[in-house]
DNA sequence: TATGCACCCTGTAGCAACTACAGGGTCAAG
DNA sequence: CTTGACCCTGTAGTTGCTACAGGGTGCATA
Protein backbone atom coordinates (compact mmCIF):
# COMPACT_ATOMS: atom_id res chain seq x y z
CA UNK A 1 0.00 0.00 0.00
CA UNK A 2 2.07 2.42 -0.74
CA UNK A 3 0.17 4.80 -3.42
CA UNK A 4 -3.57 3.95 -2.74
CA UNK A 5 -5.26 6.49 -4.38
CA UNK A 6 -8.59 6.38 -6.00
CA UNK A 7 -10.15 8.18 -8.77
CA UNK A 8 -13.73 9.65 -8.66
CA UNK A 9 -15.16 6.72 -10.56
CA UNK A 10 -12.79 3.97 -8.54
CA UNK A 11 -14.72 5.71 -5.31
CA UNK A 12 -17.91 5.94 -7.36
CA UNK A 13 -17.79 2.26 -7.76
CA UNK A 14 -16.52 1.11 -4.43
CA UNK A 15 -19.45 2.89 -2.91
CA UNK A 16 -22.08 2.28 -5.01
CA UNK A 17 -22.92 6.27 -5.46
CA UNK A 18 -22.84 8.15 -8.69
CA UNK A 19 -20.22 10.08 -9.42
CA UNK A 20 -22.83 13.14 -9.79
CA UNK A 21 -23.25 12.69 -6.43
CA UNK A 22 -19.96 12.85 -4.66
CA UNK A 23 -19.31 15.73 -6.42
CA UNK A 24 -22.55 17.15 -4.74
CA UNK A 25 -21.10 15.79 -1.17
CA UNK A 26 -18.13 17.71 -2.20
CA UNK A 27 -20.18 20.96 -2.90
CA UNK A 28 -22.61 20.71 0.25
CA UNK A 29 -19.15 20.31 2.15
CA UNK A 30 -20.12 16.67 3.15
CA UNK A 31 -16.78 15.13 1.75
CA UNK A 32 -13.27 16.91 2.17
CA UNK A 33 -11.99 18.72 -0.96
CA UNK A 34 -9.59 16.02 -2.10
CA UNK A 35 -6.22 16.43 -3.61
CA UNK A 36 -5.82 16.92 -7.18
CA UNK A 37 -3.57 15.09 -9.68
CA UNK A 38 -1.78 17.05 -12.63
CA UNK A 39 -4.32 16.71 -14.81
CA UNK A 40 -6.56 18.86 -12.49
CA UNK A 41 -8.20 14.98 -11.42
CA UNK A 42 -9.57 14.25 -7.64
CA UNK A 43 -7.20 12.30 -6.35
CA UNK A 44 -9.10 10.29 -2.64
CA UNK A 45 -7.48 8.39 -0.39
CA UNK A 46 -8.94 5.35 2.22
CA UNK A 47 -10.20 7.92 4.55
CA UNK A 48 -12.60 9.78 1.85
CA UNK A 49 -14.11 6.37 1.10
CA UNK A 50 -14.73 5.38 4.82
CA UNK A 51 -16.52 8.99 5.25
CA UNK A 52 -18.46 8.52 1.94
CA UNK A 53 -19.44 4.97 2.87
CA UNK A 54 -20.80 6.27 6.30
CA UNK A 55 -22.65 9.16 4.54
CA UNK A 56 -24.51 6.48 2.00
CA UNK A 57 -25.70 3.75 4.66
CA UNK A 58 -26.64 6.63 7.37
CA UNK A 59 -28.65 8.27 3.96
CA UNK A 60 -30.16 4.94 2.76
CA UNK A 61 -31.27 4.43 6.82
CA UNK A 62 -33.80 7.66 6.63
CA UNK A 63 -30.90 10.36 8.23
CA UNK A 64 -30.96 14.01 6.79
CA UNK A 65 -28.22 15.29 5.32
CA UNK A 66 -27.84 17.46 8.18
CA UNK A 67 -28.22 14.49 10.75
CA UNK A 68 -25.45 12.76 9.17
CA UNK A 69 -23.40 15.76 9.47
CA UNK A 70 -24.11 16.04 13.13
CA UNK A 71 -23.12 12.14 13.38
CA UNK A 72 -19.65 13.14 11.05
CA UNK A 73 -18.89 15.75 13.79
CA UNK A 74 -18.99 13.08 16.76
CA UNK A 75 -15.95 11.54 15.16
CA UNK A 76 -14.71 14.71 13.47
CA UNK A 77 -14.88 17.07 16.22
CA UNK A 78 -13.61 15.61 19.27
CA UNK A 79 -12.13 18.34 20.75
CA UNK A 80 -15.67 19.85 21.39
CA UNK A 81 -17.38 19.59 24.64
CA UNK A 82 -18.56 16.71 26.34
CA UNK A 83 -21.82 18.06 26.26
CA UNK A 84 -22.52 18.77 23.22
CA UNK A 85 -21.37 15.49 21.77
CA UNK A 86 -23.72 13.53 24.07
CA UNK A 87 -26.82 15.17 23.41
CA UNK A 88 -26.05 14.28 19.59
CA UNK A 89 -25.08 11.01 20.37
CA UNK A 90 -28.41 10.60 22.88
CA UNK A 91 -30.57 11.87 20.47
CA UNK A 92 -30.05 9.86 17.64
CA UNK A 93 -29.47 6.70 19.94
CA UNK A 94 -32.86 7.26 20.39
CA UNK A 95 -33.87 7.94 16.94
CA UNK A 96 -31.79 4.91 16.10
CA UNK A 97 -33.84 2.83 18.41
CA UNK A 98 -37.23 3.50 17.50
CA UNK A 99 -35.93 2.80 13.80
CA UNK A 100 -34.80 -0.71 14.63
CA UNK A 101 -38.03 -1.91 16.90
CA UNK A 102 -39.91 -0.58 13.11
CA UNK A 103 -37.79 -2.34 11.13
CA UNK A 104 -38.38 -5.30 13.29
CA UNK A 105 -41.97 -5.35 13.22
CA UNK A 106 -42.13 -4.98 9.42
CA UNK A 107 -39.66 -7.71 9.17
CA UNK A 108 -41.95 -9.53 11.29
CA UNK A 109 -44.62 -9.06 8.97
CA UNK A 110 -42.93 -9.90 5.98
CA UNK A 111 -41.73 -13.26 7.35
CA UNK A 112 -45.04 -14.10 8.22
CA UNK A 113 -46.28 -13.27 4.60
CA UNK A 114 -43.51 -15.25 2.96
CA UNK A 115 -43.96 -18.17 5.43
CA UNK A 116 -48.07 -17.89 4.26
CA UNK A 117 -46.85 -18.30 0.65
CA UNK A 118 -46.66 -21.27 -1.59
CA UNK A 119 -50.36 -21.59 -1.28
CA UNK A 120 -52.45 -19.70 -3.18
CA UNK A 121 -53.55 -16.56 -1.77
CA UNK A 122 -52.68 -13.97 1.10
CA UNK A 123 -54.73 -15.61 4.26
CA UNK A 124 -54.63 -12.34 6.19
CA UNK A 125 -52.08 -9.59 5.72
CA UNK A 126 -51.21 -7.21 8.75
CA UNK A 127 -48.42 -5.79 7.10
CA UNK A 128 -49.80 -1.64 7.94
CA UNK A 129 -50.32 -2.70 11.05
CA UNK A 130 -46.57 -3.70 11.81
CA UNK A 131 -46.00 0.20 11.21
CA UNK A 132 -48.96 1.67 12.77
CA UNK A 133 -48.78 3.77 16.07
CA UNK A 134 -50.44 0.86 18.22
CA UNK A 135 -47.30 -0.99 17.55
CA UNK A 136 -44.71 1.32 19.21
CA UNK B 1 -67.27 4.89 18.57
CA UNK B 2 -69.94 5.92 16.03
CA UNK B 3 -68.53 8.91 13.66
CA UNK B 4 -64.51 8.70 14.38
CA UNK B 5 -64.27 10.81 11.29
CA UNK B 6 -60.92 13.14 10.97
CA UNK B 7 -60.34 16.31 9.16
CA UNK B 8 -56.85 16.75 7.59
CA UNK B 9 -55.79 18.71 9.98
CA UNK B 10 -56.73 15.88 12.85
CA UNK B 11 -55.06 12.82 10.55
CA UNK B 12 -51.67 15.38 10.37
CA UNK B 13 -51.12 15.86 14.12
CA UNK B 14 -52.06 12.21 14.80
CA UNK B 15 -49.10 11.28 12.26
CA UNK B 16 -46.84 14.05 13.06
CA UNK B 17 -47.18 14.90 9.15
CA UNK B 18 -47.69 18.39 7.08
CA UNK B 19 -51.07 19.01 6.00
CA UNK B 20 -49.85 19.80 2.54
CA UNK B 21 -47.98 16.26 2.72
CA UNK B 22 -51.27 14.63 3.33
CA UNK B 23 -52.65 16.07 0.06
CA UNK B 24 -49.65 15.13 -1.98
CA UNK B 25 -49.96 11.09 -1.35
CA UNK B 26 -53.60 11.63 -2.49
CA UNK B 27 -52.83 13.26 -5.71
CA UNK B 28 -50.03 10.78 -6.18
CA UNK B 29 -52.25 8.27 -5.32
CA UNK B 30 -50.56 6.64 -2.47
CA UNK B 31 -53.63 7.63 -0.30
CA UNK B 32 -56.95 6.91 -1.50
CA UNK B 33 -59.32 10.13 -1.79
CA UNK B 34 -61.33 10.70 1.50
CA UNK B 35 -65.19 11.37 1.51
CA UNK B 36 -65.99 14.97 1.66
CA UNK B 37 -68.14 17.19 3.95
CA UNK B 38 -71.05 19.39 2.40
CA UNK B 39 -68.63 21.97 2.94
CA UNK B 40 -65.42 20.65 0.74
CA UNK B 41 -63.39 19.05 3.47
CA UNK B 42 -61.31 15.96 3.34
CA UNK B 43 -63.11 13.43 6.23
CA UNK B 44 -60.63 10.48 7.05
CA UNK B 45 -61.34 7.30 8.65
CA UNK B 46 -59.21 5.09 10.95
CA UNK B 47 -58.12 2.84 7.63
CA UNK B 48 -56.58 6.38 6.49
CA UNK B 49 -55.36 6.75 9.87
CA UNK B 50 -53.58 3.61 9.96
CA UNK B 51 -52.44 3.68 5.97
CA UNK B 52 -50.87 6.68 6.38
CA UNK B 53 -48.99 6.03 10.08
CA UNK B 54 -47.60 3.08 7.82
CA UNK B 55 -46.49 5.52 4.89
CA UNK B 56 -44.75 7.96 7.38
CA UNK B 57 -42.51 5.10 8.94
CA UNK B 58 -41.75 3.35 5.96
CA UNK B 59 -40.34 6.79 4.37
CA UNK B 60 -38.67 7.63 7.51
CA UNK B 61 -37.13 3.96 7.75
CA UNK B 62 -35.48 5.04 3.95
CA UNK B 63 -38.02 3.47 1.31
CA UNK B 64 -38.74 5.18 -1.70
CA UNK B 65 -42.44 6.10 -2.47
CA UNK B 66 -42.63 3.33 -4.98
CA UNK B 67 -41.12 0.73 -2.09
CA UNK B 68 -44.05 1.98 -0.18
CA UNK B 69 -46.31 0.96 -2.85
CA UNK B 70 -45.48 -1.81 -3.15
CA UNK B 71 -45.50 -2.64 0.53
CA UNK B 72 -48.93 -1.19 0.49
CA UNK B 73 -49.26 -3.64 -2.49
CA UNK B 74 -48.73 -6.36 -0.29
CA UNK B 75 -52.10 -5.66 1.78
CA UNK B 76 -54.01 -4.39 -0.45
CA UNK B 77 -53.96 -6.84 -3.60
CA UNK B 78 -54.43 -10.10 -1.82
CA UNK B 79 -56.03 -11.59 -4.61
CA UNK B 80 -52.88 -11.32 -6.56
CA UNK B 81 -50.58 -14.34 -7.68
CA UNK B 82 -48.60 -15.56 -4.91
CA UNK B 83 -45.49 -15.30 -6.44
CA UNK B 84 -45.69 -11.94 -7.38
CA UNK B 85 -46.18 -11.16 -3.55
CA UNK B 86 -43.37 -13.79 -2.80
CA UNK B 87 -40.91 -11.63 -4.58
CA UNK B 88 -42.30 -8.38 -3.45
CA UNK B 89 -42.15 -10.04 0.38
CA UNK B 90 -38.96 -11.26 0.13
CA UNK B 91 -37.06 -8.72 -1.61
CA UNK B 92 -38.08 -6.43 0.64
CA UNK B 93 -36.85 -8.72 3.75
CA UNK B 94 -33.74 -8.68 2.51
CA UNK B 95 -33.30 -4.82 2.68
CA UNK B 96 -34.93 -4.26 5.84
CA UNK B 97 -32.38 -6.92 7.39
CA UNK B 98 -29.58 -5.23 5.87
CA UNK B 99 -30.97 -1.54 7.83
CA UNK B 100 -31.33 -3.29 10.67
CA UNK B 101 -27.71 -4.96 11.19
CA UNK B 102 -26.47 -1.21 10.02
CA UNK B 103 -28.71 0.30 12.82
CA UNK B 104 -27.46 -1.81 15.25
CA UNK B 105 -23.94 -1.37 14.43
CA UNK B 106 -24.84 2.61 14.68
CA UNK B 107 -26.68 1.52 17.99
CA UNK B 108 -23.33 0.04 18.98
CA UNK B 109 -21.32 3.07 18.20
CA UNK B 110 -23.52 5.72 19.62
CA UNK B 111 -23.77 3.26 23.10
CA UNK B 112 -19.81 3.54 23.75
CA UNK B 113 -19.22 7.05 22.77
CA UNK B 114 -21.82 7.72 25.46
CA UNK B 115 -20.34 5.60 27.83
CA UNK B 116 -17.23 7.30 27.36
CA UNK B 117 -18.52 10.44 28.13
CA UNK B 118 -18.87 12.36 31.17
CA UNK B 119 -14.86 13.01 30.92
CA UNK B 120 -13.09 15.58 28.58
CA UNK B 121 -12.81 14.96 25.31
CA UNK B 122 -13.41 11.71 23.49
CA UNK B 123 -11.25 8.91 23.99
CA UNK B 124 -11.55 7.13 20.27
CA UNK B 125 -14.55 7.91 18.52
CA UNK B 126 -15.47 4.74 15.31
CA UNK B 127 -18.23 5.79 14.85
CA UNK B 128 -17.38 6.04 10.91
CA UNK B 129 -15.85 2.55 11.18
CA UNK B 130 -19.16 1.65 12.22
CA UNK B 131 -20.62 1.74 9.02
CA UNK B 132 -17.64 1.35 6.95
CA UNK B 133 -18.23 -1.37 4.11
CA UNK B 134 -16.16 -4.18 6.70
CA UNK B 135 -18.79 -3.49 9.30
CA UNK B 136 -21.34 -5.79 7.16
C1' DT C 1 2.15 10.26 -34.01
C1' DA C 2 -2.45 10.30 -33.93
C1' DT C 3 -6.72 8.83 -32.95
C1' DG C 4 -9.84 6.59 -30.53
C1' DC C 5 -12.13 5.57 -26.18
C1' DA C 6 -12.94 5.71 -21.35
C1' DC C 7 -12.66 8.68 -18.04
C1' DC C 8 -12.44 13.34 -15.84
C1' DC C 9 -13.73 18.57 -15.48
C1' DT C 10 -17.32 22.61 -14.69
C1' DG C 11 -21.46 24.12 -15.37
C1' DT C 12 -26.70 23.99 -15.55
C1' DA C 13 -31.12 21.93 -15.90
C1' DG C 14 -34.32 18.32 -14.45
C1' DC C 15 -36.57 15.05 -11.09
C1' DA C 16 -38.47 13.21 -6.51
C1' DA C 17 -40.55 14.25 -2.40
C1' DC C 18 -41.96 17.40 0.00
C1' DT C 19 -42.97 22.48 1.90
C1' DA C 20 -44.58 27.08 1.78
C1' DC C 21 -47.29 30.62 0.29
C1' DA C 22 -51.28 33.20 -2.22
C1' DG C 23 -55.91 33.94 -2.66
C1' DG C 24 -60.06 32.51 -1.20
C1' DG C 25 -64.09 29.56 1.22
C1' DT C 26 -66.18 27.19 5.80
C1' DC C 27 -67.73 27.25 10.37
C1' DA C 28 -68.18 27.41 15.47
C1' DA C 29 -67.79 30.99 19.17
C1' DG C 30 -68.75 35.10 21.00
C1' DC D 1 -72.40 38.91 12.10
C1' DT D 2 -67.76 39.05 12.43
C1' DT D 3 -63.42 37.12 13.89
C1' DG D 4 -60.13 33.45 14.02
C1' DA D 5 -58.94 28.84 13.20
C1' DC D 6 -59.34 25.85 9.97
C1' DC D 7 -60.10 24.12 5.09
C1' DC D 8 -59.83 24.49 -0.30
C1' DT D 9 -57.02 24.73 -5.03
C1' DG D 10 -53.03 26.07 -7.28
C1' DT D 11 -48.34 27.19 -7.93
C1' DA D 12 -43.70 28.20 -6.68
C1' DG D 13 -39.68 27.08 -3.75
C1' DT D 14 -36.36 23.60 -1.23
C1' DT D 15 -33.66 19.40 -0.60
C1' DG D 16 -31.09 15.84 -2.32
C1' DC D 17 -29.76 14.04 -5.86
C1' DT D 18 -29.33 12.84 -11.28
C1' DA D 19 -28.63 13.75 -16.08
C1' DC D 20 -26.85 16.09 -19.73
C1' DA D 21 -23.87 19.64 -22.49
C1' DG D 22 -19.57 21.05 -23.84
C1' DG D 23 -15.00 20.29 -23.26
C1' DG D 24 -10.19 18.40 -21.32
C1' DT D 25 -7.00 14.10 -19.85
C1' DG D 26 -4.64 9.94 -20.55
C1' DC D 27 -3.58 5.53 -22.14
C1' DA D 28 -3.61 1.95 -25.64
C1' DT D 29 -3.05 0.76 -30.24
C1' DA D 30 -2.93 1.27 -35.41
Amino acid sequence: MVHDSLSIGDLAKATATKVETIRYYERIGLLPTPERTAGNYRSYSAAHLGRLSFVRRARDLGFSIDQVRDLLGLSDQRDRSCEAVDAIARENLAEVERKIRDLQALRRELGSILSQCGCGTIAECRIIEALSPTAM
